[in-house]
DNA sequence: ATGCCTTCTAGCAGAAGA
């Protein structure tokens, strides 16, 4: 089973980037985030045609998640728990069959959190801590799990193209980086990480200046895996290609394979 | 030192992104 998260940066803006890369990759699962539309909004047919059963959390122009899984999507939760009053549509978690078998799977989007210092920083690290907390009652489940999404994080500056550029940015604080490494040391493995030692590795390129020409990116797009998940994870990749093609999204697709 | 670019909504500019 292969599965992949892209932030698309608006979904109806990238119809057929999505079409194309569906087509060429396979995959079995997808977690989308910043889709930027409600619910009802959602292209749900396109995707159904190509054979995938659909699950969304959106909202009005910001924001926004969804599931797509070729096998049928179970027990689907909307939001991340503990936020009193948060409204943003940043989490959603599913259970997906498969042979044998489930895996459960999450699409993320972890606030970004600039300028730090100030009030979105402290959204995004309450948000880290929440993030924390579900994670950590999750994997008490002993059960194959993959927290997949956009996390605004660039673990280590072996994940980001100039260091030095990025050290006050909320995506690089060492606050940010610590809070990462605690939901990590729960248990969870990266999967890019668990496969390649590679510099230069990166998931987002701006789209000012010539960013990508350049290869002036950063890692923040990750698969995060239970044990479970880990033992079976066979490959993982980054399809930097989609970058480069008409009317690009800033993020490209991230995924895994697993024997299962 | 600043904007660079792309998206959204609203309404022909401003916010947000990372």
């Amino acid at each position: 089973m292969r599965i992949a998260t892209w932030n698309v940066n608006s979904i109806k803006q990238r119809v057929e980037p999505m079409q194309q890369w569906l087509k060429e990759r396979e995959p079995d699962v997808v977690c989308l985030q910043e889709i930027k539309c409600v619910d009802d909004a959602f292209p749900r047919g396109m995707f159904e045609d190509m054979g995938y059963n659909v699950a969304t959390h959106g909202q009005k122009a910001y924001n926004g998640v969804a599931i797509l899984s070729k096998k049928p999507i179970d027990e689907i939760e909307r939001g991340l728990p503990g936020g009193d009053g948060d409204d943003h549509a940043r989490y959603i978690e599913a259970v997906i069959s498969v042979d044998g078998g489930a895996v459960r799977v999450a699409s993320i989007y972890l606030p970004n959190g600039n300028p730090a210092p100030g009030p979105k920083y402290d959204y995004k690290l309450a948000w880290m801590e929440r993030l924390r907390a579900h994670a950590m009652s999750r994997l008490a489940l002993e059960e194959p799990m993959v927290l997949a999404g956009d996390y605004n994080v660039i673990p280590t500056p072996d994940d980001v193209h100039d260091p030095a550029v990025w050290v006050n940015d909320a995506l690089f604080l060492p606050a940010t980086r610590a809070k990462f490494r605690e939901i990590s040391f729960l248990g969870l493995a990266d999967a890019v990480r668990a496969t390649s030692d590679d510099k230069g590795l990166y998931t987002f390129w701006d789209y000012q200046a010539g960013a990508f020409q350049k290869n002036n990116g950063i890692r923040i797009d990750h698969l995060m895996l239970s044990s479970q998940a880990a033992d079976k994870l066979t490959a993982a990749g980054i399809d930097r290609a989609t970058r480069a093609g008409e009317k690009p999204s800033d993020h490209v697709p991230v995924w895994a394979e697993f024997s299962f």
